[in-house]
DNA sequence: TCTGGGGTCCTAGGACCC
DNA sequence: TCTGGGGTCCTAGGACCC
């Protein structure tokens, strides 16, 4: 519609600056136990202190010299690169050659992102944060080709002296070419990449480099003879389009330095979940349904914290050797109902009964974020219509949210009407014997979900 | 190399409606 | 009874990203 929109290209060079933390977790862990500075060090993911399961979530890059790379199993890593304890206890072993595991600590990698953030919303007009230690930046009103390398680096000192991790930073006219820059010359790099030069900069690399390329199509694009950003820039766009889809088309475009999106702040989510896998596969049902039963209590809880209400709950069951299997089920409106995400996702579950499982998950989406406080006014009002859970299991802390004289929420009563009769009406199939379900989307007293 | 956890987007087929 | 075509929503799976 407006100018911009229709010149696409013709828009004024953007200038974005990519912010990437340098082995971020290892990093965190480094600041708090110093003594770990310099040495081979290993986070791992569903990994405990002494143990041989989970995978490397990051590697230091004195570790990195030994072969172990993010997402390798941990037992893996440890062949590569022994415990420094069991180096020390083995004749056999180097003490040299070995290093230090620390399981993945979240809680304590957020609080020094916030560090990180705050001094990059102080730094920039526009942030778009990626993930926990990544970032875009807008820089294009407050700083010029001329001066942004300068600006860069007291923004790296900065992040360094103030929080005590490094980043990396690479700075394009486009998002994608930023975010290549920024790996360049890692760690504690600092690539510019002028405008006009973008094509050039990525024609050697390979196409893995170019975002959205992962190694099923860069295989895929290696049997047609592209293994090359180059190549892939100079590639037929047909040919991409009709192997590939809408995604052949924009990864031509990437590698050849178009990319017309423009660095916007992160919205709301659009799924929550939760996951977490078996030491090794399970067919239990028991096991399965308390791990589910957790999981979907967290998702829930989540979903709260954040005031999303959900309209569709969903299970992921990972079976043997590495199958990914996924259900869920749509519910007539957004809803704020723990009790409901357990029990749908644990009637999902019960299509996988007998299966040896791996791994499990639960999932909401179809998110609602427009709720504000008449969420928690509705998630109340309905629990009472909720009869009492169904597995009473744990049921430890149910005396809480029974009476409590809740007489001071009268004013609300007058909205939730018409609900009652709603109910009745939902609860019963109608005289053609159809189940017609016509709840009014804020209904949530879906007792047949 | 038997593989963690949290997300996003795209595609394809089926149901359903007009 | 058979026939068109378009649109939307839902589910499931796949690829990708960090």
């Amino acid at each position: 519609m407006d100018a911009a929109g229709l010149l696409g290209t013709s828009r004024p060079e953007q200038i974005v600056a990519h912010v990437d933390m340098d082995c971020f977790y290892a990093a965190c862990e480094q600041r708090r136990e110093p003594a770990l500075r310099g040495e081979p060090l290993v986070v791992g993911m569903g990994y405990e202190n002494g143990a041989t399961h989970g995978a490397v979530a990051t590697a230091s890059y004195e570790a990195r010299q030994y072969g172990v790379e993010s997402a390798m199993a941990i037992s893996e890593a440890l062949e590569r690169l022994p415990r420094k304890v069991a180096a020390v206890a083995d004749p056999d072993l180097d003490v040299t050659d070995a290093g230090f595991y620390r399981p993945v600590d979240m809680d304590f990698y957020e609080s020094v992102a916030a560090d990180v953030r705050e001094i990059l919303h102080t730094e920039a007009d526009i942030v778009r944060e990626v993930s926990i230690d990544e970032a875009y930046l807008d820089v294009t009103e407050q700083v010029s080709w001329a001066t942004v390398e300068s600006w860069a680096q007291d923004l790296k000192d900065t992040i360094e002296s103030e929080v005590g991790v490094v980043a990396s930073v690479g700075i394009a006219p486009t998002m994608s070419a930023a975010k290549v820059a920024s790996d360049r010359d890692k760690p504690d790099g600092l690539v510019v990449v002028e405008p006009g030069t973008v094509r050039e900069f990525f024609a050697d690399l390979p196409v893995e480099d170019v975002h959205g390329v992962g190694p099923v199509t860069a295989s895929e694009l290696a049997a047609l003879d592209i293994e090359t950003a180059g190549d892939l820039a100079a590639a037929d766009p047909e040919l991409l389009a009709e192997r590939f889809g809408e995604r052949g088309r924009e990864i031509r475009r990437y590698a050849r330095g178009e990319d017309e999106r423009s660095v916007t702040p992160k919205g709301d989510p659009k799924s929550l979940s939760r996951e977490s896998a078996f030491t090794e596969a399970t067919a239990e049902m028991e096991a399965k349904c308390r791990q589910v039963r957790t999981l979907a209590d967290a998702v829930a809880d989540r979903a709260q914290r954040k005031g999303a209400r959900y309209q569709t709950i969903g299970i992921k069951v990972v079976t043997p050797p590495f199958d990914v299997n996924t259900r869920a089920r749509s519910l007539p409106g957004p809803v704020e109902e723990p009790d409901l995400v357990r029990r749908v996702a644990l009637d999902l579950l019960g299509e996988f009964d007998d299966d040896p499982v791996r791994k499990v998950g639960v999932r909401v989406s179809n998110l609602d974020f427009s709720a504000g406080e008449q969420a928690n006014l509705d998630g109340f009002g309905s629990d009472a219509g909720t009869e009492e859970a169904v597995d009473s299991v744990d049921n430890t802390n149910s005396t809480e949210q029974n009476d409590g004289g809740q007489v001071g929420l009268g004013t609300f009563a007058e909205s939730d009407g018409g609900s009652e009769a709603a109910r009745d009406a939902a609860n019963e199939e109608t005289e053609s014997g159809e189940k017609h379900i016509s709840l009014p989307p804020s209904q949530t007293t879906l007792a047949d979900f």
